[in-house]
DNA sequence: ATTATCTATAGATCTATAGATAATGC
DNA sequence: ATTATCTATAGATCTATAGATAATGC
């Protein structure tokens, strides 16, 4: 039963929007065109009319999962709530409206130019997001500090979703967490300067 | 032309191996058994007589990848050498013969029961060894070191390996063999003490 | 005769295309 | 008449199975 004139604009977002979550859920390979439009309420057929190749609805769908990573990091505020709420359960548990970079780490490997061109700019993106709370001094201290804060949050937020024992998931998420909030560097010395101010 | 009488095992090793580094390489389902055993000198149909099914294989082959991180590992005396050693550039280009955990963090989520097992394992391995080199004092602070430490070392080798800018790949690692090396609590408060003999 | 491997193929995907269909808007 | 979507299908995989074949070892 077809349904014209119902903007096509809005179908077209709307299976973007689906696959958007499922490609983060899932893995770009884990889940068909098929599955995509029928999930949009549509069959494989309109597909083509949307999109020329599958590829480019990679592309978009990456496109459009950024949106979420730029949403959030509009409402965090600090060092510690960005790293409190990267590695918090929640967002291990639902991918598919978290982090694009760590969700398909391991996919973009074999993806067309594109995708991996689109991929990288998050990842700078994201580097710039970090490197910009990062408790740091200096322009290279910060840029550094953002590339290790950024390693961590993504190989933590992996591993614990990759593993099968959910109080080791939990431990990584929570040492990491400490670590990162607790150790480091510029937080530390705050830390020796209170506690020289209370000795003294 | 068949080759009867040239041990069986041999040929079941072989496909194995030639699995466990192109699962690394390429990922687990951008391979089909097909090519891998077209790489062995075989064709497919040989394939159900060693394998009961791909999934089998998936998983002899994960396990026979460990092998070489265990290897590796044995060679590895020092916190500085480990970290040095797995965030190199050579790692990072070679992911065929490298860490399995890194190269398939995204892979097993949608992998079988068994896999996940044996993931897990090996990740537990691996934390145990690097807890064990870690520059942190009591078994707590070793352990979540540990974790603290694999965590940014696979993120920053995948992060490395995923973006399509050479430079940026580069100081990603960098940054983090840096301050990972560098700028451990441990570390730091050795550093803070020879300073300190220094100044007096 | 046994056994490892080969050829051939069934059955299940999945991407992409061709042509039909039905609701809108002139 | 136009246009968005549908049905149907071609062509390319890929896993798994069935039965043939050829080299060894009795």
């Amino acid at each position: 039963m077809p349904k014209p004139r119902l903007q096509k604009a809005d179908t077209h977002a709307r299976i973007v929007d689906i696959a958007a979550k499922r490609f983060r859920e899932r893995g770009i390979h884990e889940i068909s065109l098929a599955d995509l439009m029928s999930e949009a309420g549509l069959t494989v057929g309109g597909f083509y009319k949307h999109f020329s190749s599958r590829d480019e609805l990679v592309v978009e769908a990456f496109v459009a999962s950024c949106q979420d990573a730029v949403s959030w990091s509009r409402g965090v505020s600090s060092y510690q709530q960005a790293v409190t709420e990267y590695l918090a359960e929640n967002h291990r548990d639902h991918p598919e409206t978290g982090c694009a970079v760590a969700a398909l780490v391991g996919d973009v490997k074999s993806e067309s130019h594109s995708v991996r061109a689109a991929y990288t700019r998050e990842v700078r993106r994201n580097l710039e997001f970090f490197s910009s709370l990062a408790p740091a001094d200096g322009a290279l201290a910060k840029r550094q500090a953002g590339m290790f804060i950024f390693s961590a949050c993504i190989g933590a937020l992996e591993l614990s979703r990759s593993i099968d024992d959910p109080k080791l998931s939990r431990d990584i998420l929570r040492a990491v967490r400490k670590l990162l909030v607790d150790e480091t560097p510029a937080r530390r010395s705050l830390k020796r300067q209170k506690r020289r101010r209370a000795s003294a």
